[in-house]
RNA sequence: GGGGUCGUAGUUCAGUUGGUUAGAACGCUGCCCUGUCACGGCAGAGGCCGCGGGUUCGAGUCCCGUCGACCCCGCCA
């Protein structure tokens, strides 16, 4: 049935044709996305990548009984001649809507099945079947769309850091084990049975590596895996810009990784303002409750703790008794809310973690707070000091001053969310700065790197290392987009000493850092120049970019939260004889 | 590991208090149609109501279990 290609070439994408073209003669090559027979006359709309070319076929029996054979998703060559549209049958919708092609033969290259879902249609399909049909989806125009966008931010990305004289090298895939932070990946080796290689859950060492090695600048779009719980904004693998600096400081990391982003905006003609705000850590966390804030809109936290030192209200005084506080954000307009809507803030801060929380507004007669112990005196304080007007609400959380900010946190973005209080539009980019170093780990008391074991103390706190780890502050830095992460990094430890003292804080011993990371410390007592760097995640930035709130609409085969690939049906088993040669034998 | 939302035709969904033969739209098949582009008209096919158990005279609907997709917490140096 189906006919060969032939010599048949393709003269003109399917998004090409305009009014110049008339008069040309010219071969589509692409799918059938629709068929719109009239009986004596039939159009067809032709798709590829580029877009949709309307062509028709009239006149010709024998090619209309061929056209009238062809189905949605047919594979056809269509040759024949531009024609200008008369002005009433212009499609103003297609790019190509000036003209359509009179066919003057019609090639079937190949038939298919009738697809699940339209193709060319903007009908919401259920992810589950998006994804076993994947194939079929990426032909729909918005993964075209994205998958074309991440091929442009990738580009203008290579272009930008070739420009700052940056070298791309490749790392090992197959590497080894380092079993701090992500649950590895590992790969049996049938050379060394027993003994296993770790797929990168980032490029980390070798990048370090490559600065001992004077390749002075380092990028790479590497792949990176984690074998984590999945997430909208998180997959098994993923992919991230990787980069290192030597002689870097600060900086000079935001002033490259600002312009790599400005060059990723420009794809989608939005310049970003620049430099990037700063913020502290600590300021992130008390005011935002998170250590990726979302600028785009207020509810900032406030502390009030000094207010209830000696209320009547028992749960706030006590938490203020006992070195905790009480921390709480405005919400504008929020004052009419109804019975309904406040249960459900209410809700919303449980869900957070809150063990409760409490509201308070001014009404007609005075003003109410859902606790009534505080007292009006007290509430009209508080309302006061948060810069409450008679339309606003004002909630309020108790706890740990970093415990209640966070819940608080979490609240925030919910009813920034519910309320629609988040612009369209707006682009918030911040550098958070001033990392702890450590963070205490009370399971295994010890302590645990935040961002990981070769970030940089603050110079300033060096001598702070020994007797009070929590209080260094590391040079690492992250940088966030609307509440996202969009990537982090920090100037690295270089000398053997600082890193030797910073294994030891871990609670790993000498033995064991040799264990694990021998080549990498022999390497630091060569030369090491200071460096620092910092690594992007592209599928967020392409996320981000393209509008999309997973990254699973720009990572063209991605995986389920349950880290399965419902196309090719992986993870799966695997031959007794494969096992057998790899030396493994499994439970399950 | 925990919490939540959802599984009904190829697809997206509706389905009342548990009660006759489970509906709609789009898609699909056939026929008609010379300017359509969300073509139109006529006719038609299409269902293990995710799966397994239970309650009941009777279950898409109620209960228990299980599988899957998605969102969140934990986790993600």
């Amino acid at each position: 049935m189906a006919e060969q290609l032939g010599s048949l070439a393709r003269t003109h994408t399917c998004g090409a044709l305009r009014v110049a073209d008339v008069g040309a003669r010219t071969v589509l090559l692409g799918w059938v996305q629709k068929i719109r027979d009239l009986g004596s006359i039939i159009f067809l709309d032709i798709r590829d990548r580029h877009g949709v070319t309307q062509v028709i076929v009239q006149d010709d029996a024998d090619l209309l009984e061929r056209a009238k054979r062809l189905r949605s998703e047919f594979v056809v060559g269509i040759e024949g001649l531009v024609e200008r549209r008369s002005p009433e049958t212009v499609n103003a919708k297609l790019p190509t809507g000036d003209v359509e092609v009179r066919a003057s033969s019609v090639r079937l290259l190949n038939e298919a099945k009738t697809p699940p879902f339209m193709i060319g249609d903007e009908q919401n399909v259920s992810e589950e079947t998006r994804l076993k049909y994947r194939y079929l989806d990426l032909r729909r125009p918005q993964l075209q769309k994205n998958v074309m966008l991440r091929h442009k931010v990738t580009m203008a990305l290579r272009r930008y850091f070739d420009d700052q004289g940056f070298l791309d090298i490749e790392t090992p895939i197959l590497t080894k084990s380092t079993p701090e932070g992500a649950r590895d990946f590992l790969v049996p080796s049938r050379v060394h049975p027993g003994e296993f290689y770790a797929l990168p859950q980032s490029p980390q060492l070798f990048k370090q590596i490559l600065m001992i090695a004077g390749m002075d600048r380092y990028v790479q779009i590497a792949r990176c895996f984690r074998d984590e719980a999945l997430r909208a904004d998180r997959q098994l693998e993923f992919t991230q810009i990787d980069l290192e600096i030597s002689f870097a400081t600060p900086e000079l990391v935001y002033e490259i990784v600002e312009g790599a982003l400005a060059a990723a905006f420009e794809q989608i003609g939005v310049t970003i303002a620049r430099p990037f705000r700063r913020m502290q850590y600590a300021e992130a966390i008390s005011v935002y409750g998170s250590d990726k804030p979302d600028l785009r809109f207020g509810l900032k936290i406030q502390d009030v703790g000094h207010l209830f030192a000696e209320s009547p209200f028992g749960i706030f005084r006590e938490a203020v008794a006992h070195g905790g506080t009480v921390r709480g954000f405005v919400i504008p307009g929020a004052a009419a809310a109804s019975r309904r809507e406040l249960d459900e803030i209410v809700e919303m801060a449980k869900q957070a973690g809150a063990s409760g929380l409490i509201y308070m507004r001014r009404t007609a007669e005075g003003v109410q707070s859902s606790a009534k112990a505080i007292g009006e005196p007290a509430t009209i304080a508080v309302l006061e000091a948060m810069g409450a007007g008679a339309a606003d609400l004002v909630v309020l959380a108790s706890g740990a001053p970093d415990a209640a900010s966070k819940v608080l946190g979490q609240l925030r973005l919910a009813v920034a969310k519910k309320r629609g209080l988040i612009p369209d539009g707006a682009w918030e980019l911040l550098w958070v700065t001033d990392f702890p170093l450590f963070e205490w780990n009370a399971d295994e008391q010890r302590w645990d790197s935040l961002h990981h074991p070769f970030t940089s103390p603050r110079e300033e706190d060096l001598a702070k290392l020994a007797a009070d780890p929590g209080s260094v502050r590391a040079r690492a830095y992250d940088v966030v987009l609307n509440g996202w992460e969009l990537g982090g990094g920090s100037i690295r430890i270089h000398d053997r000493e600082t890193q030797a003292t910073v294994f030891r804080l871990l609670g790993l011993s000498d033995e064991q850092a040799k264990l694990r990371f021998g080549f990498f410390l022999e390497a630091l007592e060569y030369g090491t120049p200071p460096h620092g760097g910092l690594a992007l995640g592209l599928d967020r930035i392409v996320a981000m970019l393209a509008g999309e709130s997973s990254i699973r609409e720009v990572i063209p085969f991605p995986k389920t939260t349950q880290a399965v690939d419902l196309m090719s049906d992986a993870p799966s088993t695997v031959d007794a004889a494969q096992l057998r040669e790899l030396r493994l034998r499994t439970e399950a």
